[in-house]
DNA sequence: GGAGAACGTTTACATTTTGTTAACAGGCAG
DNA sequence: CTGCCTGTTAACAAAATGTAAACGTTCTCC
């Protein structure tokens, strides 16, 4: 899910577009102070960012320039109220992306968000790649050889676990706290069954696997 | 030639801007009253709406609402008089793209018009398809082979945030909060209902889904 | 204003898909 | 060799989904 910061200091502006990022399946997050925003951006680094230009603490101008002084690549899209005066130019310099002027429709800053997504985030696309299979986390598909192969949800689950730690051998139990969860206790050896058969979907030789590898008395391990 | 709808109840005013607008070049429809303006709307699908806030009949903001709410993308431009207080949240909420506050002069109405017809016009004619099937938005009509197709708003709302949304499994949830919108809670399995007359009105076989498919234990992806 | 249609929603049931476990076979390490 | 550990499969249980029918509400047209 991608995160958008939103810096501005009219609050019911704030938590108006706030509900609607989060109505669109963005995580919003808002802050009221030029500085704390900063501050957040740094922390957070979220995938786009809403600055208004008027700002207490700290201008939207100076949270740009710092921004993309200290080598932050976010894509930032500039509100400014009715009255000023925009310089594209100046919005230009200082690394905004976009502008839009106050009051806008909740369309039109939806739309420009995401061109601006779509036109910076290309490598955004998260894909992990292991032998002839790549799994496309955003469209939650398992490609093997180009081909869209079926997993299910303990599958794709077991499977994206194992992708995010590989080359370290993984006890049941860890498996079972991460993937399944604290709540449901099924038997460990319900992993094992998984595991056969994520080695049927993806292993070239399932007799000998390559990639999910069992590590005898402890569980399993995944090397790309 | 680009059709301007104006829902205006100062009668004068309205044959200001009429006259002005076919001086401009602009094809005018004027109207007085609130309901027979939204009605208007609906049937006319003019490229561009000048709406009064207070109105008899029903009020401008109830037009703007009921026409996003019908997934009606016609650019809008509040006109309010000078003793409102223009709330830019709920110009935000409703839908409108700009205002412009009364008494104001024929050249920045006029400006603003130009304007928003430029920033709204790059994707005003957008029309969607895939298969068979064409959807297009501003006219709000969905074709299959070419021939016209009812669906009703709920199907119709659903479709749109399909086609918005490609590829990417949606949770049931996801879908729910954003076409039904936060403050309605049906059922999940509401969902469920209405993905199944989509299918039965738009998949070529709908037992065997093609482009609104399935993801078991998650919800559904919209495959173009 | 009332009858009927259209629509959205829920419910119930059938069907499909998935998860889990038991059982047994085979393998590994000491 | 022997006692655990793992691989594998099939059967059963559980969960998710497809679908149609029923209900209540709103809208429309006389």
């Amino acid at each position: 899910m991608q995160t958008i910061l939103v810096i501005d200091d009219d609050e019911s502006l704030r938590d108006t577009i706030g509900v609607m990022l989060e109505q669109e399946g963005f995580r919003a997050v808002l802050v009221e102070d030029g500085r704390q925003g900063f501050e957040k951006a740094l922390l957070l680094k979220p995938d786009l960012m809403l600055v208004d230009l008027r700002l207490p603490g700290m201008s939207g101008v100076e949270i740009c320039k710092q921004l993309r002084a200290a080598q932050f690549q976010t894509p930032i899209i500039v509100l400014s109220a009715i009255g000023d005066e925009v310089d594209k130019v100046l919005l230009l310099e200082i690394g905004a992306d976009d502008y839009v002027v106050k009051p806008f429709g909740s369309r039109e800053l939806l739309a420009r968000i995401r061109a601006l997504l779509r036109r910076t985030s290309p490598d955004a696309h998260k894909v992990f790649h292991f032998g002839d299979t790549e799994i496309d986390l955003d469209r939650r598909v398992v490609l093997r050889s180009g081909e869209e192969l079926k997993v299910t949800p303990a599958e794709y689950n077991l499977l994206t676990y194992f992708l995010q730690n590989p080359d370290r051998p993984l006890t049941r139990d860890m498996i079972l706290n991460s993937v399944w969860g604290y709540q449901s206790f099924p038997n460990t050896r319900t992993v094992d069954a998984h595991v056969v058969k994520l080695r049927q979907k993806l292993e070239p030789d399932p007799n000998i696997p390559r990639y999910f590898l069992t590590v005898h008395g402890v569980g399993y391990r995944f090397v790309p």
